[in-house]
DNA sequence: AGTCGCATTAGACCAAAGTCCACTATACAC
DNA sequence: GTGTATAGTGGACTTTGGTCTAATGCGACT
């Protein structure tokens, strides 16, 4: 496959620094796209692959600091630099907190801005590999039946199969032949590699 | 058993400021103890317990921010709350990219002051806890003899006895006494037990 | 009405795991 | 020496787990 550059989304109210910075990601190889408002990115902008936001704290509307709540609020992960002319520490503070990677006041020069923006998509990079990891988990396991799920709660709670057919009324073939199913649907063979599945998934023993 | 009382560490080259704060600190019910530099404390401070560190930046001899690069390196994990009258954002956002809980510039007012100590003290509360489960089990797994913690290396790889047993050129026999032994000695029943608990010792599969 | 997926079960086995007891052999400590 | 911990083994069983085949009942979709 080839390699998927980055993407950087700027948004400033500021003309002419979204240019500029424009032209400088894509000199150094990164996708980049402007919008002139946080409104204007939230209609737009549904991007899914790895990059991250570039973000004026002081605009018109909506301002830096609520985009990034919001967006925080929509389990939207990608990660924020924050860029501003007005800042200051208790913001700066504040955004961090938040989860921001980095705070630039301008002028800045733009290797600590490269530099930020590498860091960005790095850290997006990786939480979306480990992320990728679970949700392919997620999705395997959704694929059992409701009564799968349920057995297989009680296998990984490390309960015989004898026991878990007491509890749902059941048969122990029955318990056997769906403890079957699960393992040939989710493509494991031991029950350790059951257990960490389930793990992953979020499923409490018991 | 008795409550025990976070305790507040300040460390501050002005003692007017350690003064005042830890008279305010005590009469909101913590403990706290004065430093007049980062070296006193590294010389005096062996704490255990739960508390956080209210450091200021700029001190004579080691700097606060220094001071949190020594304690990060040596997995000293107490929440630090950096306060400081000549700060600037660049400083704050390194502070808090490693790991700061919070970033004060003088004058701040007690009630954001506490509310700060309170969110440290809590951040340190939970690691620990955290911490001291994962801690325990490595306790219980260490008093396992060399050849019980390889037998469950194996075991939690989800391989059979007649495989393992193979593998370590032994008789099937022996690993099932080994296994059984395992299982005493953690106090566990179930295989889905044994895999969470090496999974959270960090014994990797395979 | 027919077909599918789901849940359920039985019978017949076989393989794997666990238990109890006894025995041997190191190695290290007191 | 006499212990104590670790490691390895065998016999004799019991309990669990897993597989294959075959079958039934139910609800949903066509």
């Amino acid at each position: 496959m080839a390699e998927e550059k980055p993407t950087v989304f700027i948004i400033d109210d500021d003309p002419s620094i979204r240019k500029s910075l424009l032209r400088l990601l894509r000199s150094f190889g990164f996708e980049a796209e402007t919008f002139d408002s946080a409104e204007e990115y939230l209609e737009r902008e549904r991007y899914q692959g790895t990059g991250c936001i570039v973000l004026d704290v002081r605009m018109p509307g909506i301002d830096g600091l609520a985009l990034q709540n919001e967006l925080n609020k929509a389990d939207y992960t990608m990660p924020v630099i924050f860029v501003t002319a007005h800042g200051n520490i208790p913001m700066s503070v504040e955004a961090m907190k938040k989860g921001a990677v980095d705070f630039l006041p301008k002028p800045f020069d733009d290797n600590e801005f490269l530099q930020a923006v590498n860091r960005a998509v790095e850290t997006d990079r990786t939480a979306k590999i480990r992320f990728a990891g679970t949700r392919e988990i997620l999705r395997r396991i959704q694929r059992l039946t409701p009564r799968e799920q349920e057995v297989l709660r009680y296998v990984v709670s490390g309960m015989p199969n004898k026991q878990i057919a007491f509890r749902l009324g059941i048969a122990e073939k029955t318990v056997k032949a769906h403890r079957g199913r699960i393992m040939k649907k989710l493509e494991i063979d031991s029950l350790p590699e059951l257990t960490r599945l389930a793990e992953k998934a979020g499923i409490q023993p018991l």
